[in-house]
RNA sequence: CGGAGUGUGGCUCAGUCUGGUAGAGCACCGCGUUCGGGACGCGGGGGUCGCAGGUUCGAAUCCUGCCACUCCGACCA
């Protein structure tokens, strides 16, 4: 992309109503426009983000075994009458009357949709252990949305749902998605760890809050600083297989919102020198509540001894817009956003500090060829903007590498490449700087 | 929902107390000079002062009502 054809509207003031560093930042550099409260629209280069974050969500869902489909945000009320919910989910879901009087409302999580789908065509314990999942647009009418879309009204979230024949297979299917999402938060550049939660009003017994550690973050937790190193498993990982001993080893040690802290307990389980008391972002949460849905809502599934048994359901949300947020939380300094390279809006920044002068913009292009040729998605920044204006900009929104072309550099034959993390700027010749970045 | 605030050009804000021609910086447009870490000169465009009603010769400013947004608390991917 050239951002002299590029919609990038930065921002070098802050806005007033921003308060935590993420919005901030993410106002400032165009990813987003607030529309209402807790209600934004997504710009370019947010949307790019947004698009990176989904994309690695989709592929640890895909290998993890569950399977893609869309639902609709608008559901009808009586769906929700079914399970009793359309009461006590309370004012936080927000209702709408259609022309004819029809009550709809605007979908805050899907267990229900996805029980009236199931029951629709499931009829075997043959067809189990299913998972279904989409990405799609919410809405909590939350009371008091802010921090940007880290608690937005409208959010775009990942929610999958498994079906079981019985509890022990559910459990299964739960450690299938809970190892998927150590490696979706790994692969963003996060340090997120799980951490036992009560499970509100989805319901049931097992449930874990995977929480990011950042600064910033809005809730204390308290864990085992050897949690971190714990490791996460690769891509080669074997769903099929039992995933037990990874659960287990991530879950055996103390780790605890401030909510359900308990000092005690943290104090016999961990020793001193490993007790860490941090700040967290809550970026998914997963559940398992059995027959909750499938007995009032009616799915159920013949059992191999020919009776009709009510299948086993578990839940497992990921905020994907709130994770956007999130990273820049954990990831950023005083010069602006830091990106993590798997979801870097562009792989590359070219700064040229010249636009117009023949060499300049032949050693601009030929990068900008060979870098979108390598996949690796350049931001040739082609304005006629001050050099000192256009490395401010670069450095605000955070592309993993700056590729610097000036006249001085081109008359003797070199770039000057710089990594957005820390690094030193170095000269070097085109081709060896696209070797570097290459890896 | 309780408490506290704020609405003036795209952004940050002054002006409101004490009513009298709507301002500044940044951004934007034109011309010129510049050009290696947020340049400079000259010229220019853009605002029914959140909305409605009222008081007044006259309202951004005073009064009433409404709306929106922000912050603190209780709740949440």
């Amino acid at each position: 992309m050239r951002l002299s054809r590029y919609f990038l509207p930065l921002l070098r003031e802050t806005p007033a109503e921003a308060q935590i560093v993420s919005h901030r930042l993410m106002l400032r550099a165009g990813m987003m426009r607030q529309e209402a409260a807790g209600i934004y629209a997504w710009l370019p280069l947010g949307h790019r983000v947004l698009k990176k974050v989904e994309g690695i969500v989709r592929e640890e869902m895909d290998r993890a075994g569950a399977i893609e489909l869309l639902m609709p945000t608008l559901q009808l009320a009586d769906l929700w009458r079914e399970s009793n919910r359309y009461d006590a989910y309370g004012p936080e879901m927000l209702r709408v009357t259609d022309r004819h009087k029809r009550e709809l409302l605007y979908g805050p999580t899907n267990e229900e949709m996805i029980t009236e789908i199931f029951r629709a065509y499931v009829k075997s314990y043959r067809s189990l252990p299913l998972n279904l999942y989409h990405i799609q647009w919410k809405f909590r009418d939350e009371v008091r949305p802010r921090f940007g879309v880290m608690r937005g009204r409208e959010f775009y979230m990942k929610d999958a749902y498994s079906f079981d024949l019985d509890a022990e297979a559910g459990r299964a299917s739960y450690n299938r998605m809970f190892v998927a999402y150590l490696r979706c938060f790994h692969r963003m550049g996060l340090k997120a760890v799980p951490m036992k939660a009560e499970s509100g009003p989805i319901g049931g017994e097992l449930s874990h809050e995977f929480i990011v550690l950042a600064e910033t973050g809005e809730s204390g937790v308290f864990l085992d600083k050897r949690l971190l190193d714990t490791p996460v498993p690769g891509e080669d990982v074997d769903y099929q297989g039992d995933l037990s001993a990874i659960v287990e080893a991530w879950t055996s040690r103390y780790a605890a919102t401030e909510d359900v802290h308990d000092p005690g307990r943290f104090e016999r389980e961990t020793p001193a020198d490993q007790r860490l008391a941090a700040r967290g972002i809550e970026v998914g949460q997963t559940f398992f509540f059995g027959d909750k849905y499938s007995v009032p809502m009616k799915a159920s599934v013949t059992a191999p001894d020919g009776t009709e048994v009510p299948v086993q359901g578990g839940s497992y949300g990921v905020g994907v817009s709130r994770l956007v947020a999130a990273i820049i939380e954990a990831s950023h300094d005083d010069a602006g956003i830091v990106w993590p390279e798997a979801v870097a809006p562009f792989g590359v920044g070219i700064i040229s500090l010249r636009p117009g002068d023949a060499g300049v913009d032949g050693v601009c292009e030929e990068a900008y060829a060979k870098l979108t040729a390598m996949g690796r998605e350049p931001l040739l920044d082609d304005t006629a903007e001050r050099p000192g204006g256009k490395f401010a900009a670069m450095d605000l929104i955070g592309l993993p590498w700056q590729l610097i072309v000036g006249p001085k550099g081109v008359a003797d034959g070199v770039v000057e490449l710089k990594r957005r993390a820390g690094g030193e700027r170095q000269s070097l010749p085109l081709a060896r700087a696209l070797e570097v970045i290459a890896g």
